[in-house]
This record gives C-alpha cells, sequence and structure tokens, in this order.
RNA sequence: GCGCCCGUAGCUCAGCUGGAUAGAGCACCGGACUUCGAAUCCGGGAGUCGCAGGUUCGAAUCCUGCCGGGCGCGCCA
C-alpha cells in the first residue's frame, strides 16, 4: 500500500513534468515502481527516466540523456518530502526511494486494528469467479496427485475470496458410463469371491484393497442375498456410496469443502447436450462420418477434429465438458478457473474451441495444469501405479504428515513445476522442515506475548505508542514486509500462485528468528518495550493470517 | 513426428508485468543457550541461469533453433 502511495506521487510528477516541458506523455503508463534487490538501493525505485528516454528517442530521433530526465524528476521529487527521504539516481538511469522510516512504523497502526481482516480485500470487487477442481469419479481413493490438486485448488480460492472476488467450489463428477459399470462389476466379483462363490473379475477391473472393504460391508448388510443378482446397479451403487463417502472424509481432514458437486449426468437428463450439438450444427460446426459425429476443431487451431458423438451413440467426454462449461457462463461466473491434472492437457483445447464455437469468451476461463508428484522416501522415488491401485493415497499420507505438513507441501511449488515431496523431510519433527519453521515462528512470538503480559510489561495503547523507537534495520524489513502483505494477496491470487504466499512466509519468519535473536522485546526501557511489543502483535497477526490463508493451522504453542 | 510443461549452487526450488553486483532452504564446515521458546541464530565455501543465435539502453525473464527430462497426442476420462 505504500508503494501504491508512492506510484501516486510519481504519476503527478510525471504529469507535472510533462507540464514544464521536461518530457511528452508519450511514456504514460509504462514505467513502473520497482523493488530494487539491494537495500543500499532504496525501498523502492523507478525506471521512469530510462522508459522517457527511449520513448523521446523514438519519437523525436534525438538522444536523450535518462540521467539527465531523472534529475528533472528528482527535483519534481522535492515536494514529496513528508514521505520520501531521499531519491537519487543510480546506474544507468534508475530513480531509488528511501522511504521515511516514520511511513514503515505506521504500518503497524494499520494492521493491528484490522486484525483477521489484514490482507483481505477491504471491499469486494464484484466479480463472481467459479474454481473447480479435484472432480475426481467415484472410482477410488484420492491419490497423492488428487492431493495435490485439492490442496491447490483450495488454496486458489481462499486467496481469491481475500482478493475480493466470490468464489464458488466446485467438484464436477460422473457416477454414470463405463467407468463405473466396471467398477461395479469389480465390487460384485469381490463379493462373490468372498461368499466363495465362482467369480469372474473384470479385465480392466479396480483391483485396489479398497474394494474388498466394500463387498464386505454389502455382505454384512445384504448377506449372500446379491448372489444371482444379474444387475449391477446394487454393487455400483454401494460402491460409488463408500467411496464418495471416503473422499469427503479425506477432503475433511484436509480441511476442504466444497459448494456444489456437479453431476455430469444432469447434463443430459437437462438436455444440455443434445442442445449444444443442435447448437454447433446450426452452425455448420459438425459432420458426419463413419457413423460419428464429428467436431470441426480445425476452424479453431486445432491439427485435426474431434468425435463428440462415437457411432455407437454415446457422447466422447469432450461434448459433456463442452456442455458444462457452457453452463458455467449461463450461471454468470465472470471468471472460471479449472484446476486439471497435466494428463489432462489434450482436453483444453477442445473445450476452449467448444465454448468460442458456442459464442462465449474464452478468456474468462483460465486452465491452471499442475504437473505431477514424485514421493521420495531415502532418496529414492517410491513406485506408484494406478492399474495396480499400489498407489499412495491422500490418506495414507496424511496419516504420515498431517494435513498441515501435506498442505504446505503441495503449495511450496508453482503448480508448472513438477513436485517431488520428501517424506523424510516431511516427517521430520525438527530441524530442516520449513513448514515448523514458519509455525515455530509463530508459536514463539504468541509465547513471548504472553509472556510480556505475565512479566507485566505495558504494552499500553496503539495510538500513544512509540513506534519512532523501531528504528533498528531488522525492524524496518519486518515492517515492509509487514507492509508489503495485502499487495501481495491480490497478486498471488491474481495469478493463481498460492506458492507465493509460502515464500512470503518463509521469509517473515525468517526475518522474525535473526530479529529475536539480537534484539529483547522486552527490556528495562519501557518506551521501547512498549514500541516492540506493538511490532510483535502486528507481525504475529501477519504470520497468522498467512497460514490461515494456506489452510494451515497457527499454533500458539508447539 | 506434433502439442504443453520443466531445465538456475552438490540436492530441492524462488526470481512478480525484461532492469542495476542472480536468491532461499537442505547438505557440508565452524561458532552462539545462567536472561523473552536453540523446532532458533551467526559466519563460510559453492552457479558459463541447458546450448547457440536474435530483439533491447538492459535478457534467467521475450523470439527462433537445437539438446535433455516429464506429460499428453483414441469413436478412454
Amino acid at each position: 500500500m505504500i508503494k501504491k502511495r508512492l506510484q501516486k506521487r510519481l504519476d503527478q510528477c510525471f504529469a507535472e513534468g510533462c507540464q514544464k516541458g521536461f518530457w511528452s506523455d508519450a511514456a504514460a503508463d509504462c514505467y513502473a515502481v520497482e523493488e530494487p534487490k539491494h537495500e543500499n538501493q532504496g525501498d523502492f525505485s523507478t525506471n521512469m527516466a530510462m522508459v522517457i528516454a527511449g520513448r523521446e528517442k523514438k519519437a523525436t530521433g534525438k538522444k536523450v540523456n535518462p540521467r539527465e530526465i531523472a534529475g528533472h524528476l528528482i527535483k519534481l521529487l522535492e515536494q514529496h518530502s513528508d514521505i520520501l527521504e531521499r531519491a537519487e539516481t543510480a546506474g544507468p538511469g534508475f530513480v531509488n526511494f528511501f522511504i521515511k522510516p516514520s511511513v514503515w512504523q505506521s504500518v503497524v497502526k494499520l494492521v493491528c486494528p484490522a486484525d483477521e481482516s489484514y490482507g483481505l480485500a477491504a471491499e469486494e470487487n464484484g466479480k463472481r469467479v467459479l474454481v473447480e477442481f479435484v472432480s475426481a469419479n467415484p472410482t477410488g481413493p484420492l491419490s497423492v496427485g488428487h492431493g495435490r490438486q485439492a490442496v491447490l485448488g483450495d488454496c486458489i480460492a481462499r486467496l481469491l475470496d481475500a482478493a475480493g472476488y466470490e468464489v464458488d467450489r466446485e467438484y464436477y463428477y460422473n457416477d454414470a458410463g463405463r467407468q463405473m459399470r466396471v467398477l461395479g462389476e469389480s465390487t460384485r466379483s469381490r463379493y462373490l469371491e468372498l461368499l466363495g462363490l465362482p467369480f469372474e473379475f473384470p479385465e480392466d477391473g479396480y483391483q485396489g484393497e479398497y474394494i474388498y472393504d466394500i463387498a464386505r460391508e454389502l455382505i454384512e448388510e445384504k448377506g449372500d442375498s446379491l448372489r444371482d443378482i444379474e444387475d449391477v446397479a446394487p454393487f455400483k451403487n454401494k460402491a460409488e456410496a463408500c467411496i464418495f463417502k471416503d473422499i469427503h472424509g479425506t477432503l475433511i481432514r484436509l480441511g476442504i469443502t466444497f459448494d456444489k458437486y456437479y453431476n455430469e449426468h444432469s447434463l443430459y437428463e437437462n438436455g444440455h447436450i443434445d442442445d449444444v450439438v443442435a447448437r454447433l450444427r446450426d452452425k455448420g460446426l459438425v459432420y458426419e462420418l463413419d457413423g460419428a459425429v464429428w467436431f470441426k476443431t480445425t476452424k479453431f487451431g486445432q491439427k485435426q477434429d474431434r468425435v463428440i458423438i462415437k457411432s455407437s451413440g454415446e457422447p466422447t467426454y469432450r461434448l459433456p465438458d463442452i456442455a458444462y462449461h457452457r453452463e458455467k457462463f449461463k450461471r454468470g461466473y465472470d471468471w472460471m478457473v479449472d484446476i486439471f491434472g497435466a494428463d489432462h492437457i489434450a482436453t483444453v483445447p477442445d473445450v476452449m474451441a467448444g465454448i468460442r464455437a458456442l459464442g462465449y469468451d474464452d478468456s474468462k476461463v483460465t486452465v491452471v495444469l499442475h504437473q505431477f508428484v514424485t514421493l521420495m522416501r531415502q532418496g529414492r522415488q517410491v513406485k506408484m501405479s494406478t492399474r495396480k491401485a499400489n498407489f499412495v493415497t491422500v490418506d495414507e499420507l496424511l496419516d504420515e504428515v498431517g494435513p498441515d505438513v501435506m498442505r504446505f507441501f503441495f503449495l511450496m511449488r508453482k503448480a508448472d513445476s513438477q513436485l517431488e515431496f520428501d517424506l523424510d523431510l516431511a516427517t521430520s519433527q525438527s530441524q530442516e522442515n520449513p513448514v515448523y519453521y514458519v509455525q515455530y515462528g509463530h508459536a514463539r512470538l504468541s509465547s513471548i506475548l504472553k509472556m510480556a503480559e505475565e512479566k507485566g510489561a505495558k504494552q499500553g495503547t496503539l495510538d500513544d505508542a512509540p513506534l519512532h523507537l523501531l528504528v533498528e534495520p531488522e525492524e524496518l524489513r519486518i515492517l515492509k514486509g509487514i507492509a508489503a502483505y495485502p499487495s501481495l494477496v491480490i497478486h498471488a491470487a491474481n495469478d493463481l500462485a498460492p506458492h507465493r504466499i509460502v515464500f512470503f512466509l518463509q521469509e517473515l519468519a525468517g526475518l522474525f528468528h535473526s530479529y529475536y535473536n539480537k534484539y529483547r522485546f522486552i527490556s528495562d526501557d519501557a518506551d521501547l518495550t512498549r514500541a516492540r511489543l506493538w511490532l510483535g502483535h502486528g507481525l504475529r497477526i501477519v504470520l497468522r493470517n498467512g497460514l490461515l490463508l494456506l489452510g494451515m493451522t497457527a499454533p500458539e504453542k508447539m
């Protein structure tokens, strides 16, 4: 927010410079306020002079010296000495800003009263966004891959919510079709097997141990009364119910809930599937060949057309996917975010083509593709195979590491990167585990604040807190971190990048730990103690809010 | 063969819309607890940012080509 203030002042100077004829307005909106890497380059800097020089040269052909422009700018900046300690030119023409400590100190007066709401957008931005994630069909327990997606989607939803969007979380699933039939058959087969009756396990059946559990439950409930039934429905329905219950349970353990479960089947029942085909047909974008119905995806930049209805009369997965997305548009969302695993890449262009074909704006749909997770134990990759169902489930992983560690690890990497989940690191209760580094920061700080109370150290009121005493470089760094948090949330939300929050928290916790080891919060100096306790108070709010934003706990003791 | 993603320190990874001497954690070595929590801190070494061109005042970041790894490329989802 300090950056924003500075940006405004800078815009004023730019306009004044135009008026005075120092430069033209060609560079308007092209310059930026940045945060330099090194502290001796100021709190912020701008490339305005270099950008102006570039534009002027392009416009007039005359060479312009950026440092000269910077000189004018610095003159204009003199009237802003209320927030600026000084501004200086550096390097090829940067102007570096040194903000007055009093400005940084004043952030304490923003965080503390705001408390839980610090870092949340002050007001709704009026935009509705739908986040679709997990969307696993009920054929088995959630695997680690789903786990990454679940945590990623959930945290993105939390971020968007914090940034002022109205967020809906949706789980899209299909409990009809071949997959589910096979599930039913697998269950029946296990049922018969457990009863000691002859059975035939389907060739591509689900081999997981969990199918036995379901069959066992079925026997408990119905005995052998289902032994001669031809219909797989009772088996399928039982399996689906059990598995969904299981998935829900897993998600709850992770702290994840959905606003809506959207059943693919309803798209058929409500005629949306047929309607999409009809609309595409009207537009001349489908044709029949070899008994199948094809969608002219080549009209939308693809190499080949795609089948949307098989010769058997059954739609391919593409058609309901397109229909589903059209429904999202119809439901009035301004932004639709889909979280998919890397193995679903191929479907994205088809859905986008469908959206455009139906006359909707596909730029309103953002697909976050996350890469795979590899589990490492003792330096070796844990082999996983879906087919034999010897993959590691989210539940098993949760048993080992717990929800906080799991969330943190899944959020540590940007979605684009493959994620290496180091089980030894995740299970280690100390030292190198980064999760505890942040949580310990919060716990330590909590305990200090409590201790201060017990010792009778007076914090006093915020209004007359002597914040001007917070002048140590470490204190100013912490204050800057606190100040940066709200805009970080906004940017991380808009970029759908929760990992930035993780990195920020690690850094902020690091600043605190260093500070703690060098200075004392509670000392004989009553005023200094008051100021530092308020600093700690503000810092704790940010650590806590950040952890909660990641869906983690902020323990006061550990 | 085609499409998407990745390639930065020994390992795992940050690096926001191109910016000034490329960062962190782990691992390794050496230090710091009679005082607010040592799950912490302080110090140290370590990198031709895969390679080659190009755009620019300026490139880890943008463009092109190549090399290496992952995932896809079905009338499966």
